[in-house]
DNA sequence: ACACGATCGCAAACATCACTGCGTTAACCA
DNA sequence: TGGTTAACGCAGTGATGTTTGCGATCGTGT
């Protein structure tokens, strides 16, 4: 009642995230160059510059560690376009997700959060991407009176073969590739003006 | 030459064969019981009944060890069907697919395998599955003479989804809903004769 | 049934990891 | 600008994982 937020109120200063970034950075250093070799705290520790006991207390597994990093590397990457049709902004959107799920990094990434940080580790590679999938038919929603394909459907078509073949197939679809599943979702003939290309007007 | 196969003949008799199987089922029992928990070696092995030095000896590291079982684990589980039509074998398929990954269990051990595996984990999981998909399509295009889909976008649309839902969404699709995926691949009316689920005829 | 050789169990040595106080640094706030 | 305290560095310790050599066991072919 007497201070504004005085409850766990951390401190985020500058050495604090300072630090959080050189481990984020190790963590994926390390997973790029072995994705196999079991990544330890001592090891990203060591990367960083920063010692093990501070990794230990920020941090308490390194599933916790992979969890928050992958929680940050697939956050804000990718940004939701707005082209004025479902079809045109699913396709950009698309499009992007497939050239960011191409970089080997961000596949080994994926692998390591998903095998260390469980059901945590699932969650902090798509979270973000369902939320970015339902605020664009969301709006569509609003947008027209039709009917729009859920969220659920478009996750299926959409995000199903993109993650399916970056993660299982380990041969990630182009962007071409990925921009053409948006029709499998939305049937009928394609409006050109529709298009996820980048215009060049 | 002289002898039919001898190089590098192993000697798969009864006790390996006894080891290999109490270890792998120390494997899926470990991998079930705490999915995030790291599985080392002499975890294994205690379960397993088994000394360490014997695992270390056949499978290098965790990680190998999680691939072959997952690669056993996903090897002969599931039949391919043949019902006379490739609508109504995918259809059936798929089911299968997702009756099976519907096991938290499995998921569990596909997690893990991703993880620690990589490259190889990620292929152990889906080999299987894919050659089973190219046999259904070749037999499909050997049958009649008209337009088959390709594997590759077979997968896409009938694992992606399947594997998608189970790995990442955490939510396992139904038979039902495996089985009306098979539309998306297929388009055209449904023949009531080509239907995979269980005819009770 | 016998001999050969691959595989396993065992124990010890070694390396690494995970955790715990305590002193120090530096971010936050008045 | 100075005090407060969360967060970090440090060193030591117990626990755990990994490797290696040797003797024993059991499958395999004759």
């Amino acid at each position: 009642m007497t201070a504004p937020e005085p409850v766990l109120a951390a401190r985020p200063g500058g050495r604090s995230a300072r630090i959080r970034a050189a481990v984020h950075r190790a963590v994926v250093q390390l997973v790029a160059e072995d994705p196999a070799d079991g990544l330890t705290v001592p090891i990203v520790a060591a990367r960083a510059g920063v010692h093990a006991t501070t990794v230990y207390r920020r941090w308490r597994t390194v599933g916790e560690l992979l969890s928050d990093v992958a929680t940050s590397r697939f956050s804000g990457e990718i940004v939701v376009p707005d082209t004025g049709s479902l079809r045109g902004d699913l396709r950009r959107w698309a499009a992007d997700v497939a050239t960011d799920l191409a970089d080997p990094d961000v596949l080994a990434l994926m692998r390591a959060a998903l095998g260390a940080g469980g059901q945590q580790g699932a969650c902090a590679c798509r979270g973000d991407r369902e939320r970015q999938l339902a605020a664009m038919i969301e709006r569509e929603r609003a947008r027209r009176s039709g009917p729009v394909p859920s969220v659920e459907r478009a996750a299926d078509v959409l995000l199903g073969p993109l993650y399916y073949r970056a993660i299982f197939a380990n041969a990630p679809g182009s962007p071409e590739w990925a921009r053409d599943l948006v029709d499998i979702l939305l049937p009928g003939p394609v409006d050109p003006t529709d298009d996820g290309a980048r215009s060049r007007a």
